[in-house]
Parts: C-alpha cells; sequence; structure tokens
DNA sequence: TTTAAAAAAGCACGATCGTTCGTTTTATTA
DNA sequence: TAATAAAACGAACGATCGTGCTTTTTTAAA
C-alpha cells in the first residue's frame, strides 16, 4: 500500500512492471483498452493474475499505464525524430509521414489513440480524461508545426490552422479504418497523395518550392548523414 | 427452434423484437456492439433475460440484428433520401450533408458503422464480416453518386474516385472524432468547409456554378416544394 | 549467511456474462 | 369457451471479470 522505500529497492519491480506493461501495449493494441483484461495479461505475462494486478492496484489504473507507455512511445517516434527536420513544410511533412508509418506500416497493431477515442466518447472517467490530454497534446504540437510553416512563408497565412489539422487527421483516420477494417492496401497512397492535395490548397509558392527541394534528397540523406560528421543541425 | 408457422402467426413476437431491436440500437449507439450485453437489454425493455434471448438464439445473432436494423435506418435516412436530387454534385452533396446530419446532429447516439469498425478489425467472425458488406455497400453507393457526377461533367473525369471517397470519408471521420470525442463544437464547420475545399480540387467549372445554383434555392425548396404541386421529378 | 522486505502466487469473493432448460403465462386458433 | 402454440419467465450453469486477502517465494540488505 505504502510504496516508501528507502532509495533504490525498485529494481525487480519496474523490471517486471516494464515487461507486463509491454504485453499490455500488444494486448491493448489488439483488442482495445476495454478489451484489454487482467487475466489475458496475467496468461501472457506467464504470471498469477494477483501477480499482474499488484503492480497497478487497479485497471484503471493499468489502462492509464498503458496509455502513458503509448503516449511515450509516439512520442518518440514520431515527434522527437520529426522536430529535427527544418521547419516549415519539410517538418510537417516528416510529422505526417511518420504519423502515418506509425498509423499503417507497424504490421497489425492498431492506434490506441484512435481505438480508445472511440471507446472512450461516451466513457467519462480518468482514463477519458487522460487520453484526451495526450490526443490534445498531439494536436497542439501539430498546431505549432503548422504555425512555423505559416511564419517561414511554407503556408499562406490566411489558412485556417484548425481546418487544416481537421483535414490531415482525416486522411489518418481514413487510413486506419481503410486499412485495418477494410484491408485496403492501396490506403496508404491515398493518405499520401491527400497530403500533397492538401499541400496544394494552403501552401505557398515558395513553400511548395522547399517542399518539393526537401522530399527526395531528405529523405535519403536524413538516414546517410546520421552516420556522416555534422555540426549542430538539431538547432535548425 | 423450428419456426415453421401456419401462415402469420407472427404478430406479438414480432412487435416485441421492434421494441427490443430499438432498445438494442440506442444502447449499441453508446455503448458499442461490444458493450451491448443481453442483462443490460433486459432491463431496458423491461424483460427477462432469457425472453430477450429467446428472439435472437445468440449474442451474435443480436449483434447483426443491430447491424442490419441500423444499416435499414441509415439507407431510409442517408441514402434514399439523397438520391432524388439532381444527378451531379447537387446529389453528392445531398448524400454527404446527410450524412454529416447523421453523424453529429443526432444528439449523442454515435455512429455504429464507425464504432464498429474500430471494434471489429481485428475480430473475425459473421458479425465482422456483416459490418464489412454494409460499409461497402455505402461506399458503392457513394462511387455511383461520384461516377455520375463526373459523367454529367460537374467532376473532373481525370480525378481518381477512390481518393475522393478517401478523403470525403476522413472528413466525416474526423467530425465523429473532434465532435464525439473531444466535444468540440465547431467540429461540423470544418466537415463543411472540407467538402468543399474538396470541391475545388475536383470539380469542373460547370459543377462549381451547378452546385452554386443549387446550394441556397435547393436547400430551402427541397422541403418548400415538396408540398407544391410537380410532376415526375423522381426519375431525375 | 541471516534477516527483512518486496514480489509473486494461491485462493476465494461477488458480480456479470451468454446460455440452457423447464415452467408458466399469454396470445392465437378451432 | 376449449385447445394449442407461441412468448415470456425464473432459476441455474459454467466461465470470466476485477479485486481483496493470506501465504509462499524471491530478492536485496545486514
Amino acid at each position: 500500500m505504502k510504496p516508501a522505500r528507502g532509495v533504490r529497492s525498485l529494481q525487480k519491480g519496474l523490471q517486471t512492471r516494464a515487461i507486463i506493461l509491454d504485453a499490455a501495449l500488444g494486448l491493448a493494441a489488439h483488442m482495445g483498452l476495454e478489451g484489454l483484461s487482467i487475466g489475458a495479461l496475467a496468461e501472457v505475462t506467464k504470471m498469477s493474475k494477483s501477480g499482474v494486478f499488484a503492480h497497478f492496484g487497479s485497471r484503471e489504473e493499468l489502462q492509464i499505464a498503458v496509455l502513458t507507455e503509448y503516449h511515450a512511445r509516439f512520442e518518440e517516434e514520431v515527434f522527437f525524430g520529426a522536430v529535427r527536420v527544418t521547419r516549415g513544410l519539410p517538418r510537417l511533412r516528416a510529422l505526417y509521414e511518420r504519423w502515418l508509418r506509425r498509423v499503417s506500416v507497424e504490421i497489425d497493431s492498431g492506434c490506441i489513440y484512435i481505438s480508445g477515442a472511440v471507446e472512450f466518447d461516451d466513457r467519462p472517467g480518468p482514463v477519458r480524461d487522460a487520453l484526451v490530454a495526450m490526443v490534445k497534446a498531439w494536436q497542439v504540437a501539430l498546431h505549432k508545426a503548422v504555425d512555423l510553416a505559416q511564419q517561414v512563408g511554407h503556408l499562406r497565412v490566411d489558412a485556417d490552422v484548425e481546418q487544416i489539422l481537421f483535414e490531415l487527421h482525416g486522411l489518418i483516420l481514413s487510413l486506419h479504418h481503410d486499412a485495418r477494417f477494410l484491408r485496403n492496401p492501396v490506403a496508404l497512397k491515398h493518405a499520401q497523395a491527400g497530403f500533397d492535395r492538401c499541400l496544394q490548397n494552403y501552401a505557398t509558392p515558395a513553400g511548395l518550392a522547399a517542399d518539393a527541394l526537401a522530399r527526395k534528397p531528405v529523405t535519403v540523406t536524413a538516414r546517410r548523414r546520421s552516420t556522416s560528421p555534422r555540426i549542430d543541425r538539431s538547432k535548425t
């Protein structure tokens, strides 16, 4: 009950907790947060139900822990990797494409943000609150990227930022629906084409030029150059 | 077990079945198809669990019955109402706007197509099969409307129909997400603006003219004229 | 190596799930 | 009204759910 410990009595505990959480992520991706049961989790991790349970104290806390872990991975994979790209359209495109990969290419693990939004749109409580906070945080991050793209002259300043985000999010949701539910193999291409078409509406000539200039070379050099000597490109 | 009946011994049975199904629609809209339980349904209809159960024979059959009923209502409300509008962009817009209303304005009853797609994207079986068939049927109907719009010269013939459907569907999904999950009151406006912007990419000048011509007057006269004498406009 | 604490297991609880079965109440027909 | 079939009920089943308790095992410190 009271975990007040000396200094670092936390070793095996957090370790197995991480293992459980990892399995829970995988389970929740398939069955959803509501389909995630402690019994099934115990079976996967080859532990007892009470052993698993003790690490979280309640099912609700487990769900929140799963969300928190998912958020951290999403941030790491999608956000932190993309903010190193040049401001403006290149960075916005990088964010979007990493988002695409996260939702579709990762073989069959569904997006918990999307499934959770449907599961908890009518279910008040701390789980829903946590999920809303995470989704909104991601939207704020995207908002900033669009703002920057306007400031550097890549996107028209009279464009409605919320509208752009609404449409881009729609492409992601449509991708998730068509790829995962309908098993449509060309959904990814539609999502990519949708982004390009969105740009043609909202981008400036300078933005389109910067985007075209950055596309092929950047996609390639982003990997190659990471091994070549470079100085302080992270502040761009 | 064997319902082989004389001719019309089916009276009270189908009547209460319809009542149960109506309650099930409401329940599934809130809790999802997976959250729909026979116990809760019995409580709502003030019946016994076994009494409810006997009408469907299994939970799966109940879920499919709910889907079938939802499909019929969706068709009635969205599709059949819109196909009476003039072919081309006016009809496509009518379809889209009725779809919007269905998803958002209906106060808090979520769209079972959308929630079901998330719940069953990883769960094989007859329920998923039925749902996929219905969603695809609706996509086929939309496909035909876009095809017609191309044939009458309202949409550019070089436009990718699947791409248009992908983007329009994305707007609907984004609306569902923002309005229901995030409780964003301006989501509907974004969905409407998104449609207009989509048109500006894919519509011909003639299509935009027809759309503009049809919009205000049609929206008004569609209600007014239904009471005025008219001859055979249903074949347009 | 002994000792104290943390981690995991074992067991059982009340609740709810879908489902089955036998009975009783309705509704329909003769 | 009497006979017959459909409809609804009531009780119970096995299973699974989340969650407490107690005991055993494992880990970390003395």
